[in-house]
DNA sequence: GCCATTAATTGTTTTAAATCAATTATTTTT
DNA sequence: AAAAATAATTGATTTAAAACAATTAATGGC
């Protein structure tokens, strides 16, 4: 469904080719974060990471999609990312209370590959590169929140709507037509709305001719129109 | 009206003693702070940085107190932070758009000191404990804008404000009783309500014996009961 | 100390969006 | 393939909170 490059994560070196935060490191830094490294198959709907439990390992998805939410009130989650593979993510606690501020489930079959955090702090330590490639990942991620921030208390439902499908057409599935690995609620999730909300909103969308929808697979007509609208709120 | 200890700041020897992140610093490394650094004396009300401008400078404020906030849609402000003297901002846009990702505005009189960002980059290269603090920095703001993201999108009013009056009490101003530098419209862009919301639901939890108002000046009596209407949501 | 301006309060009306309820489609399981 | 379970749609109702309007209080400039 989305574009996967590789099928098996063997070492480090694999990942020094496919995840940008590791072009800056040596061999003897990449045999550092191999040590102890381990990759775990996970089937759709598995939990990754749980809110709240020592974070003891940076994680990257080597294959499949996941998606990285809050756990809030009554069960009610925030989805915040969907991680494809190379994208590294755990970090927020690292340095901090070490623990995940955040859950990551499997959304398909997914495999993804575990390193000590203490490995990564060492090579953070060692390699000045490597520690502002990670500070502007982490400075990438504050920009997004502030964003995603305005959206979700500022912008009326369409506004919010637009803004979760440019992300999904821009930076998940880069193209115009996408079958959504997402239900109603869990794009609702996205959007800070409910089901019912998303399924209005969407046929909406469909009758200004901005989008088609036919079950799960969405096309975006008009990319501009869907543009307005976000910035409009 | 805020506890400040210093007047005037005369080099980084007197942050290595006050700010907890110029700990790390060697003496050669404090003074390559200290190059082109400089102080600005600003009146309430007053810009300090501007949110999308170029971002050369990482600031501390040494005395006074300002608001950081983002700029929304229509002019509408969301503040994130009151900041007190030797608290470190201006960094999300570092190593990355090298823009400024929020506003800062002087809420009392505030002097405020600004340090080239070049250099900070260049001592987070050279000393390896000074860039793991600033990691550890940049990942507690990450994990409150999470707190926030529910806080804001999940509860209702009464638990927003409730967050915002804890937030005061223990963070800002370390005491039951204080007198705010804020408006009812401010008190509102902490908590994402009209500034006619603030005033009822600060009357209601007058009502509830949970604290009293007189203007400006708010008085805490009953905090657990705030912690509950903030965890209910 | 008085006037002008800005801030805060209070009451009323409107509205966006949630909730509730019922039905129709899809998947999954057997 | 049929049955069961889950997901999506659709409509009606309720509700939290904004917007609007009017008054009162507080602040700042002269």
């Amino acid at each position: 469904m989305i574009n996967i490059k590789s099928e098996k994560c063997f070492d480090c070196t694999a990942c020094n080719e496919r995840s940008p935060l590791f072009h800056y490191l040596t061999k003897d830094e990449l045999a550092i974060m191999n040590a102890g490294r381990f990759e775990v198959h996970f089937d759709a709907g598995e939990t990754i990471v749980k809110q709240g439990t020592i974070a003891n390992h940076i994680m990257v998805i080597t294959s499949g999609i996941a998606k990285l939410f809050l756990e809030g009130i009554d069960r009610r989650n925030l989805i915040l990312d969907l991680v494809l593979p190379w994208k590294l993510f755990g970090g927020p606690g690292l340095f901090n209370d070490m623990r995940y501020h955040y859950s990551v489930s499997a959304l398909t079959a997914t495999s993804a590959c575990f390193i000590a955090a203490d490995h990564v702090r060492q090579v953070i330590r060692s390699n000045p590169d490597f520690a502002e490639s990670i500070l502007r990942h982490c400075n990438k991620n504050s920009a997004a929140n502030f964003d995603r921030l305005i959206s979700l208390t500022q912008k009326q439902m369409p506004g919010r709507l637009a803004d979760t499908l440019i992300y999904l057409t821009n930076d998940i599935f880069q193209k115009n037509r996408f079958t959504l690995p997402l239900s109603r609620l869990e794009l609702g999730e996205m959007s800070n709305m409910t089901k019912e909300s998303v399924t209005r909103i969407l046929k909406e969308f469909e009758a200004e001719k901005i989008i088609t929808v036919e079950g799960k697979t969405i096309e975006i007509l008009n990319f501009e129109v869907l543009k307005e609208i976000s910035v409009r709120g």
